[in-house]
DNA sequence: TGCAAAATAGCACGACCGTTCTATTTTAAA
DNA sequence: TTTAAAATAGAACGGTCGTGCTATTTTGCA
């Protein structure tokens, strides 16, 4: 086989293999995004607590040991998977709605796009959502590392709903933390009523949610949502 | 030692051992209530899912086939842990809101208790939260048990919004459903920053919350919060 | 092509899990 | 007080877990 040939049973796509700069990744840094990508999809299936290293290596059809080896430890594994959530949540909800005018425009796409993670996702629940229930009493690296993928993103928030009052979108007094608190309960009960209780219309729910909010906040509703 | 003598060293309480009707529980059924009490106590801190037959022994200082014994299974346990706990919140919070007047004083009782319940218990999460999140993606009796208390309780939420507007305390327009949506959006919420995040004010947001929600459905500010 | 280094497999260990079986103790009624 | 039943303990089983150790294979560069 020569150098540049493909491997014919690979089922790495070509995306893994060029890193950030565009340097081909070596072999151990493909397996290892490969991991983290499978470990992720469990996760959001069966909790980070629930994560082990025996059904990865399950899925990635290699032994256990194979995989352990590229993290260390259990724990380091679970704290890539949230940091890999945490840039796909990046990737799908905030940065496309950076491309929207500041203001009201950018803070409508942003929940939208957030409200459209939530629910699309049938079979893959919100890792921000399940991971604090299963680590609000349990102090430790990857709590930690949850915790502040999740305060960067609610500060993200924020930062938006001031901008969208200073930029006259919303009424001066605005309370930015208030109004990001509540969005952020209608967001919370969406994902709980429609992925636990599969109750339908619950998207619409936190939509209609949604413009209560704006206009109580004082929203002038010239803008589509 | 005398028939009625008290056992030394017992650790279980004088309201364990009388029953419903008041008929004195037989030594199995007090060991029973105070198993399950202490799984209730280490299900509210490490979840439902991980709850474990030889921790509840350990906290119980039994063997762990004595405690097995009493329920056959786990998952028997982890049900009748559900149903004690449906009880408590019974207690806690629809009893005492059914001694306020129907309609809106009986609505901000119940959502004041909720958010006490949510708030107020520090060290112990909400079982119907946490449980949401380990077994949204997990078919299956115990899941049935929790989602059954679950819909249990806010169809009762549901049915005192209802009760609101038509005692004409709220618009009558009022779509119950989309407002008991936002209402639990705010106990999640609540719940998530107060727990999870250790933000302080969560309560204080809570109850603006409220108030926002209440002035949007319509509700006359005459009573108090 | 050869060779050091990286990646992976295989195995074993101790710990904990739910569950079963059997023996022992405790209870409650006769 | 006797006695059958209920409650509990103890040991053991097969399973999975994270992790360490030691081979073996694969990789990528000189």
């Amino acid at each position: 086989m020569t150098v540049n040939s493909h491997p014919p049973e690979s089922e790495i796509s070509e995306a893994d293999m060029v890193g950030g700069r565009g340097r081909l990744l070596q072999k151990g840094q493909q397996t290892k995004n490969a991991i983290v990508d499978a470990a992720l999809g469990l996760a959001t299936q069966i909790g980070i607590e629930g994560l082990s290293i025996g059904a990865v290596a399950e899925v990635m059809q290699m032994s256990k040991s194979g995989v352990f080896a590229h993290f260390g430890s259990r724990e380091e594994l679970q704290i890539s998977v949230i940091r890999e959530y945490h840039l796909r949540f990046e990737l799908e909800v905030f940065y496309p709605a950076m491309q929207e005018l500041r203001g009201l425009p950018r803070l409508q796409a942003l929940f939208s796009n957030w409200m459209k993670r939530t629910s699309a996702e049938i079979d893959s629940g919100c890792l921000y959502i399940s991971g604090a229930a299963e680590f609000d009493d349990r102090p430790g690296p990857v709590r930690d590392a949850l915790a502040s993928s999740v305060k960067t993103w609610l500060s993200a928030l924020h930062r938006c709903v001031v901008q969208a009052r200073e930029s006259g979108h919303l009424a001066v007094n605005t309370d930015a933390a208030q109004m990001s608190f509540e969005l952020h309960g209608l967001i919370l009960a969406l994902h709980y009523e429609a992925r636990f209780l599969k109750t339908d219309k619950s998207l619409d729910r936190a939509k209609r949610g949604f413009e209560h909010i704006l206009l109580r906040y004082g929203a002038k509703p010239n803008l589509k949502v």
